[in-house]
DNA sequence: ATGGCTGCAAAAGTTTTGCACTTCT
DNA sequence: AGAAGTGCAAAACTTTTGCAGCCAT
C-alpha cells in the first residue's frame, strides 16, 4: 500500500488513537486532494479516484471525506453551489474569492481575519475554532468583458 | 393583495424593470423572511407559508427564493448543513458564528470585514460585490458542559 | 479475532424542471 | 395577446445508510 509519505508520523498516531485505519482507498483520496491545488467536489474526487482504482465506490469517497474532515486533515468548503468542496487543511489560513462571471476561484491570505477571530471570540464568549471568509465579485477580465 | 409596505417604491420599480411581478405568493415569502430574525431554510419558509396560504407549493417557494435572491432582496447563506438558508439582505453587513455543540447561530457585525474587502479588491483586481464571514466554535454554555 | 472498511444497492433529502393552466399588464 | 407565475408530479442530484463480506491491526 502506498501510504508512506502521505501522513506524518504524528498524524498516523492521531488516526490510530481515533480507531481509524489507513486503507488504500483512504490514502488514495487523501493523496488526490493533496495533489490538487484548490478544491474539489465529491464527484470530482470520485472520478479522479476511479482513474487510479476503478473499483472504488462513491460511498467510500463520501465516507472517507467525512472521516478525513473529522480528523481535521481536510476542510469542507461551502460555496454557492449545492454541493460541498474539499481541500487539504492548509498550515496558513486562506480564504476564497469567487468570480460571478466565470466561476474562477482565487485564494487569498489575510492577517485581518485572525484579528477578527480574536475580537469576536472575546465579544461573544465563544471558543472559535475556524474562520472562513468568502467573497464574491468580478475578476479583471470579466469586468472588461462587461464594458 | 397585501404587498404594500413590504417593498419600497424603488424596489418595486426595480422588479418591474427586471420583468418581474409582485404576486401574492412572492409577497408572502418575502414577508415571512423579513419578519423572522435570523435565517430560514427553504422548507421552513415553505411550512410557514402554508400556515398562511395552504395551497402554496414547494416549487413556488424555491422559484421565488431564486427570484428574490437574483433581485438582491434576500441573501443565501451556506452553513455546514446540506441545505441553504435565507435571510433578508441587511442594510449593514453582518456575519455568522455557528456553535458546533448546539447548532446555535449568532450574528455579529464587524468593520474589519469592510477593510478586508477593500484590501483584497485592490490586491486581486476584483470588483468585490459581497463578503461572507463564517466562524465555527463553541459557545459559552457548550464550553462549560464539556469540562 | 475483532472492529473498522468496502462495494453494492437502495433510500433519503434537497432542489429543479416540464406541463397545462391561471393571472397580471 | 403575451409574458410571467403557479401547482402538481416527476426527475435530477447530492449525500446517507443497511448489509454481507473483507481487511488492517
Amino acid at each position: 500500500m502506498a501510504t508512506k509519505g502521505i501522513l506524518s508520523k504524528g498524524k498516523q498516531k492521531e488516526m490510530k488513537s481515533a480507531g481509524l485505519r489507513m486503507t488504500g482507498q483512504r490514502a488514495l483520496i487523501l493523496d488526490i486532494i493533496s495533489q490538487r491545488p484548490g478544491h474539489l467536489a465529491a464527484d470530482e474526487v470520485y472520478s479522479l479516484a476511479r482513474q487510479r482504482q476503478p473499483g472504488i465506490s462513491l460511498s467510500t469517497v463520501y465516507r472517507n471525506l467525512q472521516a478525513l474532515k473529522k480528523l481535521g486533515l481536510i476542510k469542507e468548503l461551502h460555496f454557492d453551489d449545492s454541493h460541498h468542496h474539499y481541500e487539504v487543511k492548509p498550515s496558513i489560513e486562506h480564504h476564497h474569492l469567487v468570480c460571478q462571471g466565470c466561476g474562477k476561484v482565487v485564494e487569498f491570505g489575510c492577517e485581518l481575519s485572525q484579528k477578527m477571530m480574536q475580537e469576536i471570540a472575546r465579544k461573544k464568549g465563544f471558543k472559535v475554532t475556524g474562520v472562513e471568509v468568502h467573497m464574491t465579485g468580478y475578476c479583471a477580465e470579466c469586468q472588461r468583458r462587461q464594458e
